[in-house]
DNA sequence: ACCTGAACACCGTTCAAGT
DNA sequence: ACCTGAACACCGTTCAAGT
């Protein structure tokens, strides 16, 4: 075990959580993993697919870390706020590894598409059951998920961006902007207050 | 006038909206500009001080046309709607614009904080008059002003990125998902149906 | 099938000059 | 003060070889 691939993978993983993107070179994976600078043009196409294959499996590890918080959860409502709570604290410790998974995709790769789609699927399935829980919640789910998903990822994206400033009145963070949502869906009034 | 330092902004625009971040490379500048690759230096520090001269220009031209929409407007809740609308419209239109003004930078930039802040307040006084309009609006403008502004960009966002697919049941476009939070904070039950 | 080293066409940035 | 051309240290990618 341990395949070259295996090890240009979490090499590629480490540069791109230390140094971004632009410092996932292809020069640099090839030392990390002990192999020459384009061993990987062997097992991936290129530099983009080489990341894709990182995001793919990162979204592996995401769906398995939302299967245990259900798990865990007293009940759906609950179960979405643990989520929102545990998604926000990941993106804000790997922005990277947020960037590369909920970013622009440049080129078109079935299985990151195939990747994202089931994560998304499980996310509705979760609101499913809080819609059967919480009287007055939207009937939409696809379309709920699809609202929170955005809040979520804009206070993120903002917030790691430093617009989001938590100093000042009025500051907040993401989990708190995400907390008002819920609020508002589950029919309390004047959320943010 | 038409100053070489306009011609250069002006190229490195250009660029960028073509073809991205990583399109505006110097030595293209230089010659869209007339000038030699590295004339830019003497004008900028680097290749991110120019980026970030081009998103002060571009906040500046947003903000004047924020002002125009909410002088057109019929209504403080119309000037919402119509500006989130616009900013919408302007994002798709142009995403790498819209990332450069509100993604990450990854410098601390005078200028470029104080464009952005500016932009931020003037909307925030904005939802001032909403507030007076609407009963049952939040209090807090400016937690208010974070929960519209993470909604949008992160519908934007997944939508530039395709992570937001319109088609099949539940697609939703930004403008649809704003529209269902402004319904939740102006008191509307069950919005997103 | 998997890997290497040399090579190519780019980059951003610096520097010694020029006006 | 503003601009140029050569040069440096990088990149991603390709290619002819090697096992």
């Amino acid at each position: 075990m341990a395949s070259v691939r295996d090890a240009i993978l979490d090499a590629a993983a480490d540069l791109l959580d230390h140094s971004g993107p632009d410092g996932v070179t292809l020069r640099g994976v090839g030392e990390r993993a002990g192999v020459s600078h384009n061993a990987p043009y062997k097992h991936f196409r290129d530099k983009e697919a080489l990341l894709a294959a990182v995001a793919v499996r990162e979204f592996a590890v995401r769906r398995g870390m939302m299967a245990g918080i259900v798990e865990q959860a007293a009940s759906p409502l609950g179960a979405l706020r643990a989520l929102a709570r545990d998604h926000i604290a990941w993106a804000m410790a790997n922005p990277y590894r947020f960037h590369l998974l909920f970013g622009g995709w440049t080129r078109h790769d079935d299985a990151l598409d195939e990747a994202a789609g089931t994560t998304r699927l499980a996310f509705v399935d979760i609101l499913r059951g809080v819609r059967v829980q919480v009287a007055g919640w939207p009937e939409d789910d696809e379309r709920t998920a699809a609202l929170l998903m955005a809040t979520a990822h804009g206070a993120i994206d903002l917030a790691l961006g430093g617009h989001l400033a938590a100093d000042g009145k009025g500051g907040a963070d993401p989990t708190d902007l995400v907390d008002d949502l819920i609020d508002l869906l589950s029919g309390a009034r004047s959320a943010p207050a």
